[in-house]
DNA sequence: CTGCTTCTGTATCGTCTGCTACAGAACGGT
DNA sequence: ACCGTTCTGTAGCAGACGATACAGAAGCAG
């Protein structure tokens, strides 16, 4: 019995005709566009001519347009994430000013579209595809999520108090880098952000007595 | 010499045949339109099917898209301005309170769309003509006046101390408001926003010693 | 009644949208 | 050399978009 046993570890060159850009790069300039103009706002001649390619091209490449933006949405998602490590401070709090000041640097980087895209993606998408707004909705949520396991990681090691209503604050911070986006695409400075960040700081709960005694404990 | 006095006061009836739609009423459709799905969301079929009327009609009222949703966009701010007079509370403390919770419900009431116009318009009208972004910034810069107005008043009264940085205390508050729009069209309940506004004026500056002495002595 | 004016509904206009049919070009396999 | 496969550019599809031309209807003035 002959059998056949492939190499599945040999990146082989695929058959035909070999792809004339770099889909990475071309991704990465699809980025840009639906961060400035949003979804509905970027037409196909917009991505096209950013991308250098033309749209039979995008579509070999990415399938259609609402797939191309999941896909520019998703690595956005990624590559935020992985410029912004607030997760590895020591304490919640010092996490929480790190995603802050991070993102209020990040939506005055002038190498790129002011705001956040994923807040562009939100209002921008409202009237298309289920399927777009639930792949969005998820992204959001994780996002959101992981800033909560954050704090109340602060919690369960006593830096906040027992009662700290995890939910509430998450949500406030939230609310505040998703305002500090608009501010951003209105124009705001990268000062009048960070700023912001400071007031809302303030808003952090004091721990309560036994919590200091406990963190004094620990020192 | 015989001069002709008009009557100006008279409201005669214009002379061609009468319009069969309530302009008033046919622009507060317009304006739920537009408010859920913002200004190029808005197709001339959404408006004129919401309105009752057919398109020649739309524009021999309004102009064209453009100025209709001008037209729309102000008289929702006339609106807001009305149901929400904070400026009348006694302390600037009180007043951002008031102006916090009752967008809060605003925000949330179901009675039409989720969310605020002025941020949905910020977003959705991003690639149209200058003389509609001029507007609307002028609107929201005028909104975010009244806001630094009522605290700079806290300040000059004594509420807050005379180092207060009125300008980024309203421009923290202003994103909040911003942030809560965007939340409460993702779905955000009202008492989840409501729970934000807490979190948010925790944040607002504690008077100084000398400060509260002087509370003191006016009470 | 006849003019004049203004609104209403139908039936489009030209443009732009997302998308694709098609023919030719550039590769690997045999 | 020849084939099958996949990409590229041109050129154009059907449909939706914002906006209008036009004819008739409904009012006033005389």
């Amino acid at each position: 019995m002959k059998t056949r046993v492939p190499r599945p570890a040999a990146p082989r060159r695929p058959r035909g005709r070999p792809r004339e850009f770099d889909r990475d790069r071309a991704l990465a300039r699809a980025i840009e566009v639906f961060w400035s103009k949003g979804y509905e706002g970027a037409s196909l001649a917009d991505l096209t001519r950013a991308m250098g390619i033309n749209p039979p091209s995008l579509y070999a490449a990415f399938g259609d347009k609402e797939s191309l933006f999941i896909e520019a949405v998703q690595r956005y998602h990624e590559n935020v994430r992985e410029s912004c490590p607030y997760q590895g401070e020591a304490t919640a709090r010092a996490a929480v000013e790190r995603l802050l000041v991070e993102l209020a640097t990040l939506f005055t980087d002038r190498s790129h579209p002011a705001g956040c895209l994923a807040v562009m993606a939100m209002i921008t998408s409202s009237t298309s595809s289920a399927r777009l707004q639930r792949m969005l909705a998820e992204e959001r949520a994780a996002a959101r999520a992981r800033l909560r396991e954050r704090i109340h990681l602060g919690v369960k090691e006593g830096e906040l108090d027992a009662g700290t209503d995890v939910a509430a604050l998450t949500d406030f911070y939230v609310a505040l880098i998703n305002g500090m986006s608009l501010q951003a695409r209105e124009g705001a400075s990268r000062k009048s952000l960070l700023a912001m960040v400071e007031t809302a700081l303030r808003a952090w709960p004091q721990p309560s007595r036994a919590a200091r005694r406990r963190a004094a404990a620990a020192a």
